[in-house]
DNA sequence: TAGATTGTTAATCGATTAACAATC
DNA sequence: TAGATTGTTAATCGATTAACAATC
C-alpha cells in the first residue's frame, strides 16, 4: 500500500476528506468532482485530486469520485476497517468523555478497560466498561489484545504510565497530557495538547487585535 | 508587533517553545543556546533562531538565550499577558474536563459561565463555575465582556451555537466539535478534532505494520 | 583577545498550485 | 463525438536547513 512514504501534511488532512465524503453520502450524493469538493471544503481541487493521487486512482475521467466508493476507501487508507481496542488510563472528566463518545466505538475503537489510581471508583462502570486499578495493567493489556493506550492523566502520571505501556508491548499511545513523550521508535504517539490549542486561539487573538 | 505576515506553522510551534522554556525555568536554567533547545526539542537550531526572530532579537551572540526572559517575550507573542474570559456551552464531561482544568486559570483564561441545555444543571457548580440556561446565553455574554465561546456540544448544536455566538458579537471559538465552523472574517475558530486526531494515529498504526 | 553563538542571508528541500494530455 | 474531469507533470511558492559574518 505504501511505494513512496506519505507526508504528514496528507495524512492530516484524510480524516477531514473523510467527514465531508460522510456527509455528502448522508445526503443521498452519488459522485462528486474534485471541483464541487474544493468548492465545499475550501481546498484547491488540484490538491485533493494529489492528495488522493498518493493512494491511487479513485476517480474516472468525465465522471469524478464515486462518494460511497471513495468514501470506504479513505476508510481503509486510515485503518477504520478495522477493529481497535484501547485502554484509557484516568477516569477523570476527560477520560470519561471519551469512554462516553459513541462515535468511536463506531469507528471500530473500542474501549476495553479504564485504569484508575483512584481505588474507589475501581469495579464501577463508565458507560459498560469497567475501571480497574493501575496495579493490574499490565496484566490486562497482555490478554486483552490492546493495540492503542489513552493517556487521560496529569503530566508526571502520564510519563511514568507511558513507560509501563512500552514495557508492556504498547505500540500506540494516544497522548492528553501536555508533556511530549519519549518514547522508542517502534511506538507511536499521538498528542492532543489543549493547551497549545488554546495559545494558538490566544495569539491569533492577540495579533488581530493589532 | 507583526511588521510581516507569521505563518501558522510558525505560531503552532511557540506553545512547544513555551512550554519548554518553563521547564528549564523551573529547572532553575538561566540561559540556554538554540543549540541545546535544539537536542532537547529535536528540532534544528535553525528553525529556533529563524523562528523567534520572526518576532525580534532574544538572544545575545555568544551567549544564547536568557530563559525568564525569553519565556516572558514567548508568552506576551501568545497573548498569555492578559486575561481571556471565556463561557463554556456543554457541561457534559468534555466541558467539566475543562471547567476543572486549572492551568487555563493560572495562565489567564478565566471561565466566568458555563451553559447547558440540560436544565437539572442549571444551578449547579462546575468547580467555582455556576452552570446557566442557553436561553440566558446573549445576555450573560454582553454583560460579562467575553472573550472565547468554548463549543464541548454535539455537532448540531454546536453549528447552531456558533451563530448564536457570533449574532452577539463574539470573536473567538475554540470548537471541539466534529464539524468546520462557518464563519465571517473577523471570527476567529480554533478546532479540536478528536477523531481527526485518533484517525491519524490509526493511520500510522495501519501503515507501519504493511 | 578568543570562543561562542546569534541574526540573517543564501541554498535546499518539500508542498502546493497550475496546466494539460489522457480518457471516460 | 463533445464535454467533463481525472491523473500527472511542470512551475511556483513557501518553509526548512545550512552557512557565515557580526558581535557579545
Amino acid at each position: 500500500m505504501e511505494e513512496k512514504e506519505i507526508s504528514q501534511a496528507v495524512i492530516s488532512r484524510l480524516p477531514r476528506y473523510f467527514r465531508y465524503l460522510g456527509d455528502l453520502k448522508d445526503e443521498g450524493a452519488e459522485r462528486v468532482s474534485s471541483q464541487e469538493l474544493s468548492r465545499i471544503m475550501k481546498v484547491t481541487a488540484s490538491q485533493i485530486r494529489q492528495d488522493l493521487n498518493n493512494f491511487g486512482g479513485f476517480g474516472q475521467q468525465g465522471y469524478g469520485y464515486n462518494v460511497d466508493y471513495l468514501y470506504e476507501e479513505i476508510g481503509k487508507i486510515l485503518g477504520l476497517d478495522r477493529k481497535h481496542h484501547l485502554v484509557l488510563i484516568g477516569a477523570g472528566n476527560l477520560g470519561s468523555a471519551i469512554a462516553n463518545y459513541m462515535n468511536f466505538e463506531k469507528r471500530g475503537f473500542i474501549i476495553s478497560g479504564i485504569f484508575d489510581v483512584d481505588l474507589t471508583l475501581c469495579g464501577k462502570k463508565v458507560r459498560e466498561v469497567e475501571v480497574y486499578p493501575m496495579d493490574e495493567l499490565e496484566a490486562f493489556i497482555q490478554t486483552h489484545d490492546i493495540d492503542i493506550g489513552v493517556l487521560t492523566i496529569p503530566k508526571a502520571a502520564a510519563v511514568e504510565v507511558a513507560n509501563r505501556l512500552i514495557d508492556c508491548g504498547i505500540k500506540a499511545i494516544w497522548n492528553f497530557a501536555h508533556v511530549d513523550l519519549q518514547v522508542p521508535d517502534d511506538v507511536l504517539v499521538e498528542n492532543v495538547h489543549l493547551s497549545d490549542s488554546l495559545m494558538k486561539l490566544s495569539y491569533n487573538i492577540a495579533t488581530r487585535e493589532a
